[in-house]
DNA sequence: TTATTTTTTGAGCGGTGGGTCATTTTATAT
DNA sequence: ATATAAAATGACCCACCGCTCAAAAAATAA
């Protein structure tokens, strides 16, 4: 019969794919997706282009593979929020997970956010993305809604403006950017009533 | 003696320098830096490529003066906030300000957002506009601190990142956005005192 | 060992990138 | 007309791009 390719081998094909993609956000956060090359990741990260191209069909499969993970990550940590009943609550655990995920994952948000304003490449994504970030939107309104404010959707594009310019600033000034005080003084925002 | 440029020929030499600056500044809007190229450019503005580089001696040269202009044309328009008085007024100025500034020069924005957020091209102007950026912060402390507020420092760390993030999504939902009732929602927060 | 499969390499392909330059065209001054 | 200087062209250079592929190396099963 075949040689059947053992767990081990597949821990290790895991290990090479995850090796690739992050040397390539590593790099796509650096120079951004074109500026980026294909041999410059395989070189990074050990391995020769040829292979990079075994576990990925293209440049753009691996972009893909990227925010694919990144998106899976970040609403694992998001779904927490979810649970909690007391609209006060639920937002300081939504900020403090907000938070803790623009922390964590800087690199990817800094790769994100730099596809988000590029048309051509983020054309491709824009679609499977316009319903999660419709939904976020919708879950702020229904939010401010039950902490009683006037105009809870004007008040949900507020603060979603707001988390991601919070998002935006750290990224760019880390790691100087005072988060915590920052954290801080939104929740300071929204006191209990 | 030598043929002199007269009036009208340096009027052309500007026009066509424009016209190169207006394209790029296109282009590199929609594909970022890395992703447009000098050729591409120079068959857009309808000229040939060895010609840009007759009017500009690099394609860096081309971004250096696309932010050069953007940003003089900002602090044009920032400036009249300055002059005002009152404290609340003076804050309703600015973002009304700013608001125009966002909504007119968008694509300028976008190729700025995406350049501070690839470092390597970013460096070679970190320096330049950092002063820049501490002075606009700190002239919102001041502003938050006569308007009396507790933690000026915070409020104004707050703001800025509201405003940046407005931006950002006005950028990016343009021309759906409600950049109007945001402003007003932004403006309803900060009421006299 | 041998057969079989997967992993890995690196030379190579067609194409394009940023940038140069000898040359031509155009505009002006005399 | 003629001389002169600037504007404008496009062929060209070479490094590198994304990507392919035949072949080698490594791993496993029998």
């Amino acid at each position: 019969m075949s040689p059947r390719s053992s767990q081990q081998l597949a821990r290790m094909r895991e290990e090479t794919r995850e090796k690739i993609l992050g040397t390539a956000l590593q790099l796509f956060a650096r120079r951004g997706f074109h500026g980026a090359s294909i041999g410059e990741i395989a070189r990074q990260a050990g391995l020769s282009k040829g292979l990079a191209y075994h576990y990925f069909e293209s440049k753009q499969a691996i972009l893909e593979a990227i925010i694919e993970e990144g998106f899976a990550e970040i609403e694992r940590m998001m779904t927490v929020a979810l649970d909690v009943e007391d609209p006060h609550q639920k937002l300081v655990v939504l900020l403090e997970r907000t938070f803790a995920v623009t922390e964590q994952d800087s690199e990817f948000w800094r790769v994100f956010t730099g596809l988000i304003l590029q048309p051509d490449i983020w054309e491709g994504f824009q679609q499977r993305f316009m319903k999660f970030f419709e939904g976020v939107i919708g879950s702020f309104v229904d939010l401010f809604a039950s902490l009683g404010f006037e105009d809870p959707r004007a008040e949900a594009l507020l603060f979603a403006a707001t988390l991601d310019g919070i998002m935006l600033h750290f990224i760019l000034d880390q790691p100087e950017y005072p988060l915590e005080q920052v954290k801080n003084g939104l929740i300071r925002r929204y006191p209990k009533r």
